[in-house]
DNA sequence: AAGGCGCCTTGATGCAGGTCAAGCGACGTG
DNA sequence: CACGTCGCTTGACCTGCATCAAGGCGCCTT
């Protein structure tokens, strides 16, 4: 409504990483007009999460619906055996909470030091209901998070150990690095958080990374820092290495 | 517009299968006023497959959006290879086809007859664009199936064959019977529809089946019907017998 | 009636990935 | 410094499911 509001709300639209759109995507901010920004912007509060924390379990009440700003958080389904399956993975831009649930449906746990930009449930919600651009983003959001829940569906049913262990490597290459071979990243995730997300066992995927490693598909600095040059010969040849030359 | 077509909305809001509303349940309709129960009721038609049809492969043009209104229906991807996994499974009132993209993502196929109702893309997004209840129940539908993937994902990654099973057929005794034991249910899966839906061969999910039977937790009839008294038997006890008593 | 086909079941065998166990390097703490 | 812990790796072994193969049943066609 202020001069001064306008200004933050110009700034932010000039990054990709909004700093004013509940959906911190500047695809949104360039359909939201002025004063949905300022209705944004008072509603907004910030808060961080150390690496491992559980941000909220399952069942707990999560009274607030987030964009995930920095950092990177899982959602995971726990049997009550003790099983454990990773079904979401939330990147910066990532959507936290559904509309209409108080109940967190997963487990929430940061991955690594996250910060959520977080909106109270009740004027989160009124806003949607009066802002179809919103709406319609969170439509298409939710779409793009459904598509993504079926690859993986894909990569959980009949991928082979290599072939999973590769996916992973390669989904986690492109978000990092904008292309431009040797392609470096930091993981985000354990062996162990890779091994919930993949539907393996921790000593498995510890087994496959070696072994993409003596096939000179990837190079692991340390534990978690890996770089590929060939981002098709992970994925593809992936499982060669028939005549042993990597391994004399 | 005129008193025939709406006696006709009425008539659907009777039932819970509403003929009128592109999402074809009761709690849609209800929330859609005479006006946009017209302008549906204009742009509908319908059209069946038989069981085993494609009715789209991937990468098709997908010139309609539509609700199912008899039968089911299965998504499934295919490896370049020829594995293949199914990642959606559609009953009546599931909506088929995304908004705002016209290629089908996956293969689309009969698993029994099928009946769509269809909207051409364009009139259907015109009127998502201005009809707020339609968009935000189309939302809540699109989360309530990335929910599911999610629970799909957890048997993907972490059930045993048998469990697998156990979880597909409960699934299916419960849409089929409400409630009132001995549950009872035609299969619309065939042997191989369902390894595709649970990510296991056709020799494994017929093993499982013939466990579950002998250990007594379910009764087939013929190769399609299924019955079963006590769900939470299925669900649990599936695995037990560990003494035999049922295989003497 | 014979033959063929689609769908399902059952058996024998092999292997990918799980399980159990040991060890290693980095880091923090008394 | 010794010690414990945490995250990871590696090895040895085992098992659940895939693979390969054969056969049964219902149904259609000729």
């Amino acid at each position: 409504m202020t001069v001064s509001s306008l200004a933050i709300a110009s700034a932010a639209l000039a990054t990709d990483a909004c700093d004013s759109c509940p959906i911190r995507h500047r695809a949104v901010c360039a359909s939201c007009e002025g004063e949905e920004l300022d209705r944004l912007a008072e509603m907004k509060t910030y808060r961080s999460w150390k690496a491992g924390d559980v941000i909220a379990m399952e069942g707990d009440e999560l009274p607030f619906v987030a964009s995930l700003v920095t950092g990177c958080a899982s959602l995971t389904r726990t049997l009550e055996d003790g099983r454990t399956q990773m079904v979401g993975l939330l990147m910066p831009s990532d959507f936290l909470g559904r509309p209409g649930r108080r109940m967190a449906a997963y487990e929430v746990t940061a991955a690594t030091d996250v910060t959520l930009c977080m909106f109270k449930r009740g004027a989160f919600e009124v806003m949607l209901a009066d802002t179809p651009n919103v709406s319609r983003r969170l439509l298409e959001m939710s779409l793009d998070e459904l598509d993504a829940a079926r690859e993986w569906m894909v990569l959980l049913g009949r991928k082979t150990a290599r072939e999973k262990v590769a996916t992973l490597l390669a989904i986690i290459l492109r978000r990092a690095s904008n292309d431009a071979a040797p392609l470096r990243a930091q993981l985000p995730l354990t062996r162990d958080a890779m091994a919930s997300y993949l539907g393996l066992t921790i000593e498995t995927v510890s087994r496959q990374m070696t072994a993409l490693r003596k096939a000179g598909v990837i190079e692991l600095d340390g534990t978690r820092g890996i770089a590929c040059h060939d981002l098709a010969a992970l994925l593809t040849e992936a499982g060669d290495d028939e005549d042993g030359t990597f391994l004399s």
